[in-house]
DNA sequence: CTCTTTATAGTCGGTAAGACCATAAAGAGA
DNA sequence: TCTCTTTATGGTCTTACCGACTATAAAGAG
């Protein structure tokens, strides 16, 4: 399968396919979305969603019309799909040559799957419990650098408040960055922190106050303009990263 | 130009190529590694240097031949070669479909540049300064991609030593700092942060001393075994990043 | 009514970072 | 030779921030 007739050079034709690491936080854990796979290579084991770019079509945009497909979320909600990298080991699919772009995406609170397109089924996970065995293909690779990636995102940008609902308590925030990092963070600190971070959260001026449970109704904040972190919020340092 | 028999799909092929934004520093500026294009479309204009990845590649094999056919440069000195993202606009090649994943790689001494290739001819030029015009395809946005990615790079990681031959002063390290962020930097205060991070760079214990012109001959240093940098080394806040 | 839970405000001490000064050691030029 | 310039290196000072901690307020659970 050799195609001629780009400049003078013969090339190798690929197929090209998008993998999402989707991320949402439910109970107060980080949960992945997987689906099951209903054929060889890897049929019953658990996949990252994903599909093939069509041929009119960016990366992005098939990586957005995939989320819509499995999750059923398109854009107007505040989601986040970001590029994460592309993986191109020449045996990575058994079958023929595929490159695969993989993209990161955090949705807020999770809706319903609906198991659309060819996955058998589809579910939101505990991510790095061992709730699930490996992955298809090398899916437990890109799935690991997607939350390596999440965990640094949220600290030098604004990323978290896409975890969130349009308005949410600083409680709520904070349990986006516990859930991710894996570590508690204490209160007081972090509320002044993300105050003192200008452009991070805005207050909801309107009296409005919520609680989902017990304790002190807490205010509500909505995300603000700023994209950027200045300076980063730092995760607590954990071993092996010194 | 469509290809039956993976699964029940009919998938389009697509040509996958790598393209390199390779930095050095050369006389404290930072300079960008730009090979001319010899024919159409847009030849004569300057693009990043790159090409096809072969069937038995990676994009990470593909990039690193690339840049030793370009450059002379083999893995065997301390080189840095990271991927960027994956570029895949639908038309961003007017001649058919073809997605490129782009690299930011980092090289310590300019060497001389053969034009090997395709390229007709190959040279360092200083990046942000006007000194060449539009660039071919999409690389203006890949540069200025590639350039924001090496920047944050070198705050977070020990990236900056990729820049440096193999023993080097702290005056060039910061100078590394000082071409990559366009901002000067205080010496006494570079010199204290760098020395207070634990593996970043190692003494040369030796009493080996070297100076390039004038001024008090500097101490040497090698890269130390850490790979990132906590806390991070923050730039210096510029405009429209708040 | 009391206990628990959560939000919010404030304090205190250590550390880091920027601004700045001082000294040392070389070359350049008068 | 002498002086000036340049760069490296060591130090101080002040401010800001961050983590640990305490205290208070306001709700639900029992």
């Amino acid at each position: 399968m050799c195609v001629q007739g780009y400049d003078k050079y013969a090339f190798e034709p690929f197929a090209v396919t998008v993998d999402l690491a989707v991320f949402t936080i439910r109970d107060g854990t980080l949960r992945v979305l997987l689906v099951e796979r209903g054929q060889d290579p890897y049929a019953g084991r658990l996949a990252l969603p994903g599909g093939f770019v069509l041929p009119d079509e960016s990366a992005e945009t098939a990586a957005a019309r995939e989320l819509a497909e499995e999750t059923g979320l398109s854009d107007v909600t505040g989601l986040h799909l970001e590029q994460l990298r592309t993986y191109s080991d020449p045996d990575r699919d058994p079958r023929m040559r595929v490159v695969s772009v993989a993209f990161a995406a955090l949705v807020p609170d999770p809706p319903e799957v609906r198991g659309g397109g060819d996955a058998a089924r589809a579910d939101w996970l505990p991510y790095g419990t061992g709730a699930y065995g490996p992955l298809a293909f090398d899916h437990d690779r890109i799935l690991a650098d997607a939350h390596e990636r999440v965990g640094a995102g949220i600290e030098n940008t604004c990323l978290a408040t896409a975890f969130c609902p349009p308005e949410f308590t600083l409680g709520e925030l904070r349990g986006v960055y516990e859930a991710v990092w894996g570590a508690g963070l204490d209160p007081a600190n972090f509320r002044r922190k993300v105050l003192a971070t200008p452009g991070f959260v805005e207050p909801v001026h309107g009296a409005a106050r919520l609680t989902g449970g017990r304790g002190k109704p807490a205010a509500l904040y909505k995300a603000g303009p700023a994209t950027a972190l200045h300076p980063p919020l730092l995760r607590p340092p954990a071993e092996g990263r010194p």
